[in-house]
RNA sequence: GGGUAGAUGGCCGAGUGGCUAAAGGCGACAGACUGUAAAUCUGUUCUCUCACGAGUACGGAGGUUCGAAUCCUUCUCUGCCCA
């Protein structure tokens, strides 16, 4: 099985150094992929070199996850217009541990598989490492002519930028360099924007002596309409259920755009490409099936939470925009409820109010719903909310007792995507 | 340092004394259509108010005037040209 030609087909790979195939090809390889640890869960764009790792694990290599304790006190300049704040010791700890159990879910980390997958952490190697010992260890071999060439170094020097973040090439550098010499490391993965930053890595490795060191880089995910992939209208998706409900992960796979669907697919999906590409045709001929979106959605959502998180999600999605109405809300115990709610945001309100009639326009001010009674009249008059899926267009509508749904809940919806369950008690 | 143009709502950009909460465009939100799309059409888009209405607002401060985004003074910042 040859990987980067797969890749290849996949649209994946951007650059890739002179022998890399020859040496995947050639024997079973470790290769490695730094994550930053700029917050404690991953997102759906860290899912990208996950997947590599995935990939590589499965061609029959030996993935290392790296994550970035030391290099993430320094800040990567890649990319960046600005200088980055530094975070605390504490906190790049915490998130170190956040996302090295996220992994532990992705790869087979077992050790009595000789291509088991191992985490590492560049704090290890770095703490007791002093400066001293690392400019003359380190730093005598790589010449400041080459490391101000990079772009992402160029950039900065008309805004300017920290001795600090431009030693961050060669941090990373020497991790590949340690990497190769202690585990046997000969292959680095990463973004495109990391290319420069490998680069050094492997010419380091080369003026000291080293064996042959590999690398290639994976393309950007862009979106069509420019925007971030990874991004959904309520922020950032992450892979954490705590922060993403598996019901907003499944949402954000089945929203991509048709003109997207078909890279994603590529990208992420782990079926063969063939078969990928029957589903693109397929697609292309019944794009309102959107089975192509589907089939992803529920790839990824296995692959992220669950087979159960799926149908969940499924059914919640039905529930919500399926041609469901006050009846099938009305047939859900309180247990079903709240499950396919799980997620959705919850405003509370007052039991007692509602024997006379809770003034709708009041309480969506009130319950932080809208911002405003008049932000809500609007919406209102515009047709843009829904009551138990019921569009609502009187100014004057009253909430009762009747509306609730087993005794205590009433679906309040604005717009088409946008719920809130609102709990009397 | 000298000269010159400018600073308007999330962004771009009209507006040179009352008809200006401020044209138009973009973005955003909602509706129709649809596939929980795209494109298109419609509505909304400073804040509060069911509404009547009120309060803030055109770089900052002060002034002229019955009345200022618009005129004057001054300060701050930016673009361009010259040294």
């Amino acid at each position: 099985m040859n990987l980067i030609a797969e890749l290849q087909e996949r649209n994946l790979v951007q650059d890739i150094m002179p022998g890399t195939e020859e040496q995947l090809m050639k024997e079973m390889t470790s290769g490695y992929i730094g994550f930053d640890p700029t917050a404690d869960s991953l997102h759906v764009g860290s899912l990208l070199p996950i997947t590599l790792l995935m990939r590589l694990q499965r061609a029959g290599h030996k993935p290392y996850a790296l994550v970035g304790g030391a290099t993430g006190m320094i800040g990567d300049p890649s990319g960046k217009s600005q200088e980055r704040n530094l975070l605390d010791v504490d906190t790049i700890r915490k998130n170190c541990d956040g996302i090295r159990s996220q992994l532990e879910r992705f790869l087979d980390f077992s050790d009595n598989d000789a291509n088991g997958a191992v985490l590492v952490n560049n704090y290890d190697w770095f703490k007791d490492f002093s400066f001293l010992d690392f400019i003359r260890d380190a730093g005598k071999h790589i010449s400041i002519n080459y490391m101000l060439a990079k772009d992402s170094v160029q950039k900065r020097l008309e805004t300017g930028m920290s001795f600090t973040e431009f030693t961050y090439q060669l941090i990373q550098g020497y991790d590949f360099f340690h990497l190769c010499n202690n585990h046997n490391v000969k292959l680095q993965m990463g973004g495109a924007d990391q290319w420069g930053n490998i680069v050094t890595g492997t010419e380091l490795i080369r003026r000291k002596g080293g064996p042959d060191a590999f690398a290639f880089t994976c393309t950007l995910i862009t979106k069509s309409d420019g925007s971030k992939f990874g991004k959904s209208e309520t922020g950032n998706v992450w892979l954490d259920r705590n922060r993403t409900s598996p019901y907003k992960f499944y949402q954000f796979w089945l929203n991509l755009p048709d003109t997207d669907a078909a890279k994603m697919a590529l990208v992420f999906s782990f079926k063969p490409v063939a078969e990928i590409k029957a589903l693109i045709a397929e697609h292309e001929i019944a794009p309102h099936q959107r089975k192509l979106q589907k089939s992803i959605a529920d790839e990824m959502t296995i692959m992220v939470h669950s087979e159960e998180d799926l149908a969940f999600a499924k059914q919640a999605s039905e529930i919500l925009f399926g041609q469901s109405s006050v009846e099938v809300l009305r047939s859900l115990s309180e247990q079903q409820l709240l499950e396919v709610m799980d997620g959705v945001s919850q405003v509370t309100g007052s039991l007692s109010a509602l024997t006379e009639g809770l003034d709708l326009i009041t309480f969506l001010a009130e319950s932080g719903v809208f911002a405003s009674k008049g932000e809500a009249k609007k919406m209102l008059q515009n047709g843009g909310v829904s009551i138990n899926k019921e569009k609502v267009t009187a100014l004057d509508f009253k909430i009762t007792s009747q509306h609730l749904l087993n005794d205590k809940y009433i679906l309040v919806q604005k717009g088409k995507k946008d719920y809130t369950l609102a709990m009397f008690g």
